[in-house]
DNA sequence: GTAACTATGCTTAGGCG
DNA sequence: GCGCCTAAGCATAGTTA
């Protein structure tokens, strides 16, 4: 009953395949004929299918005889360069998701490092036990942490300037730096821990900026 | 926040039409690449963008040259005839439309029967209440149900002979008939409700045959 | 083969930074 | 404008009749 997600690949089972292609073909049509309506662009699409009778359709505007013959018309340099083969819309589509795994890894190794940091604070485990690796993406997180507390801190200030200045100060992202650029973890995490409780004590003194909007 | 179904219109707001188009368009390609990908079929796709800096774009096989160049060399008239034009593809889909709504109003009519029938059944109402323009749907409803009935008296046989076989005579669908044909709903009716008193019998002899998973 | 159904997940309109 | 997000709607794989 749990529809595996579809390796996109070619289908083997003939009746399946020809069903997926009816199906699809079918949806596609329907797309093209949706961005022509909402866009006003002349759309053309060809498949040279081997189950339907002709071998191409066109589901779009009359005049794309037009654009074709358009299309012939230019120079063959010009058109060749510009079009998109395969695989070159693969390489694409790599490259593209290539980029969005290292986002995606990145922002893991990050979460990572924000539930070590609280396994630190809630005493579980120490400082000293962070991975030497990991200290870079550890410094981005306080970093991170540490832009957001300071505008909270900005926000607070135009509200309430008298307690809030003093604490601007410590808040300082220079506290952090030394983490990623040295790699000396302890003393900056413990700065950070008393700025956890510097964020407490905001808290009670101004309820009314909810700064555990923070993500972690 | 409810997104309405957006209607199938040009869409006039210029910046919105653009990322739509965008989006739109990004999907469709992706869509026959698809294709192309899991049916093995070379598809080709021109969108005659007045945003990208190129008039068209191919996402697919390279060899669509060769597909393209093959549809050149048919006759000429051989290919405009089997071109759907978006002309000819609007009429297909307003009557595929048509025909599934027609579909529909048949259904919401015999739903509506159903209902009446069933007030009928009740005491809410009379037979004689209902419309002579009703009588022919009122009818083929009687007659789904009542084949409906035979076949699982024929069922209820096999299992059973004596008992149900004397009843498969009043089940038979001539009984039914004269309504759609003639349009005298009393005398059927009430051979239809007996009929419900039968399958009343029928339940309470048979309780393991579900007569109920009848949809009325 | 075709049509209908349904659960699943992909696409996308609108909103936000 | 661009990219990101989310809810809503749509497409469709697998199944049944």
């Amino acid at each position: 009953m749990t529809r595996q997600k579809v390796k996109m690949a070619f289908i083997e089972n003939e009746s399946s395949r020809k069903a997926t292609y009816k199906k699809r073909k079918k949806g596609i049509l329907k797309k093209a004929n949706e961005l022509a309506t909402l866009c006003g662009v002349p759309v053309g699409v060809i498949i040279d299918s081997p189950y339907d009778l002709t071998p191409e359709v066109w589901p779009s505007r009359e005049d794309m005889d037009n654009v074709l013959s358009q299309l012939q018309r230019l120079p063959v340099m010009d058109r060749t360069k510009k079009m998109l083969n395969q695989e070159s819309y693969l390489k694409q589509s790599i490259s593209k998701a290539s980029e969005t795994c290292k986002k995606l890894t990145k922002e893991n190794k990050e979460l990572e490092m924000k539930e070590v940091m609280f396994d630190c604070l809630s005493g579980k485990t120490s400082p000293s036990r962070i991975e030497k690796n990991d200290l870079g993406a550890c410094g981005n997180v306080i970093e991170q942490y540490l832009r957001n507390l300071n505008r909270r801190i900005e926000i607070l200030s135009k509200n309430d300037g008298a307690s809030s200045s003093s604490v601007h100060v410590v808040a300082s992202t220079s506290v952090a730096m030394p983490i990623v650029e040295l790699g000396s973890s302890s003393t900056a995490f413990c700065d950070m821990i008393r700025q956890q409780q510097i964020q407490s004590n905001m808290n009670q003194n101004v309820g009314s900026l909810d700064l555990n909007q923070q993500q972690w």
